[in-house]
DNA sequence: CGAATTTGACCGGCGC
DNA sequence: GCGCCGGTCAAATTCG
């Protein structure tokens, strides 16, 4: 900007200059000529230092949040590391982001969802017991944090797995509800699920709706098919993958169409990878780990926001209860599950929508003005569901995102089905990006894990067919089968999946400067939708996880 | 021929 | 206790 400023000045000074040197009675209709350029130049002039003037305030503004965010992730990462002890600053951090009391119950509930077997009675049905465990809040979050954390991959997340060895006591407590089940049948992977802190993190599941006309999404890892089968309420057979990477790794990946939408895949992790990742399958593990994070911990301060703001990412969490009616995977009473969708839905409006805001139910929401990061909860006591919103250019090829312009960089190539070839970026990313790159560490590491991503995004995983006989069995609508079949052609023709999909999300975010801090944004710029549920019934899990030791 | 996938059977949790 | 359902196993089959 202050270089075309200067083009504007210059180019006016020139033209005034060479005015002079017209003779007669053109001079003057020249000079008003140049006068009213001038005069126009000065207008812009000024038009751009009042716009230069904004963007610093912006500038400021991001840097500030981004700051004050990076020092909250900081005092929980210290807070975590030593003995949890309730001081007067937790109460604080944590006041912050609960709000209300109301928030807070709801708060507590998702949390309990996980930590039952530290409660008495194993169960938070009543309102008594929960308001007994609200009191726990703060050591209670914070141990889940920690727990979340190992659902990410052993690589790649080393500062965030620097704390999960304070997590030892609490899968100690777990083991009495645990023991209550033994389990005939061992797993192969048996050895991955000795422990309970591994336990608890892999029944949190993390679930990635993304629009892919190929049989799975890429995600780096790889994969071996283990069983098929038509779930209930869905015509679309679920097909059931172990992580192959290594073997013994207990990480599990189901695949489902959705019901609504064939053109989008319902990919569901849980577990937490016990070897090295390859480079291309640390961006979506990093994620979902950080997704995981947030709803085991139940808290919008945990892993999610952190990792997500280090991913260059931005959320949002709304109410939407209503929305995966039909995905039972996504709301098994089992397993507290965190959904990201890469779909790209339509915007939701706060009062008609399905995926309304829920402000109503929580005005203390508006507590964080600041943020756009909102937690709310639906009026179930046992079930809660949040959503993050990706924006549409990510999902569905759109041309342009608000504070983006223009493309420069190609972002991988996804194959997966109506994105578009390039991604947003902003005409100052080598600016942006290099100021980023020499201050803050992170960020870098950030950079570099996506753009390593991008490189090595070849790795697919083994295809397989959705044609099955449990889909014959069940399915009855010609819509479903042709798409089904489809997709077992799409197998044949050797298709690798949506290559590098979550990589170049990642990517397109972090060439967009504006969502490089999640706050002050509005809604309609919020970047993913994220829907999480989470169940009460936790004694059930906990025990069916005991029983595989 | 080894690896990967398919598919029928089985198991455990849960609701009634 | 029974049936439903999600999830997993493992033999059979297919693929490269």
């Amino acid at each position: 900007m202050e270089v075309l400023k200067k083009l504007t000045t210059s180019d006016t000074k020139d033209e005034f200059a060479g005015s002079a040197s017209c003779p007669g009675e053109g001079r003057i209709q020249e000079n008003r000529k140049v006068s009213r350029e001038l005069e126009s130049a000065n207008i812009e002039m000024s038009e751009m230092k009042e716009e230069n003037e904004k963007l610093k305030v912006m500038l400021e503004h991001i840097e500030s949040d981004y700051k004050s965010l990076r020092l909250r992730f900081l005092n929980k990462q210290q807070n975590s590391s030593a003995k949890p002890v309730r001081d007067d600053k937790n109460d604080q951090i944590n006041a912050e982001f609960l709000g209300s009391s109301d928030q807070e119950s709801e708060f507590v509930t998702l949390s309990l969802g996980i930590r039952g077997s530290n409660s008495p009675s194993n169960s938070i049905a009543n309102k008594e017991e929960k308001t007994k465990l609200i009191s726990l809040g703060v050591e209670e979050d914070k141990e889940l944090t920690n727990v979340d954390l190992t659902l990410g991959p052993n690589v790649g997340l080393a500062k965030e797995n620097s704390v999960i060895s304070s997590l030892e006591n609490t899968s100690s407590e777990e083991a009495p509800i645990m023991n209550k089940v033994t389990r005939k049948r061992s797993s192969p992977s048996g050895d991955a699920d000795d422990n309970g802190q591994q336990n608890l993190a892999k029944r949190a599941r993390v679930c990635v709706r993304a629009r892919c006309d190929t049989l799975t999404m890429n995600d780096g890892c790889q994969w071996r098919k283990y069983g098929q089968k038509v779930a209930k309420g869905n015509p679309c057979p679920r097909a059931y993958y172990r992580c192959t990477v290594a073997p013994g790794c207990p990480v599990r990946r189901q695949v489902q169409r959705c019901v609504d939408d064939m053109s989008i895949l319902i990919t569901t992790y849980e577990g937490t990878h016990n070897h090295p990742l390859p480079l291309s399958a640390t961006a979506m593990a990093s994620t979902t780990a950080a997704a995981a994070s947030m709803l085991l911990s139940g808290s919008s301060t945990s892993g999610l926001d952190t990792e997500m703001i280090k991913n260059g990412m931005n959320f949002k969490l709304y109410d939407n209860s209503s929305r995966f009616i039909n995905n039972p995977t996504a709301l098994s009473p089992l397993h507290p599950t965190v959904t990201l969708d890469l779909t790209a839905p339509p915007m939701p409006k706060p009062s008609s929508s399905p995926y309304s805001l829920n402000f109503n139910k929580f005005p203390s929401l508006q507590r964080f003005p600041s943020t756009s990061l909102n937690f709310s909860a639906s009026s179930s006591s046992s079930d809660s569901t949040s959503t993050i919103n990706i924006p549409r250019i990510w999902g569905s090829g759109y041309a342009s995102f608000s504070p983006v312009t223009d493309s420069k960089v190609q972002v991988g190539s996804p194959s997966f089905l109506n994105i578009g070839k390039t991604l947003p970026q902003n005409p100052s990313l080598t600016e942006t990006l290099t100021k980023a790159l020499t201050s803050d560490p992170s960020f870098h590491s950030v950079i570099a894990k996506a753009i390593s991503n991008m490189v090595g995004s070849g790795n697919g995983d083994q295809q397989s067919s959705w044609s099955g006989r449990n889909l014959m069995q069940n399915s009855s609508t010609s819509n479903s089968l042709s798409i089904i079949n489809q997709e077992a052609a799409d197998s044949n023709n050797k298709n690798k999946g949506c290559e590098g999909y979550f990589s170049s999300l990642l990517m397109s975010n972090m060439a967009n400067p504006g969502m490089l801090s999640p706050l002050n944004l509005p809604s309609s710029q919020l970047p993913f939708t994220m829907f999480t549920t989470s169940s009460s019934s936790t004694p059930s899990f906990l025990n069916k996880e005991k029983k595989r030791l």
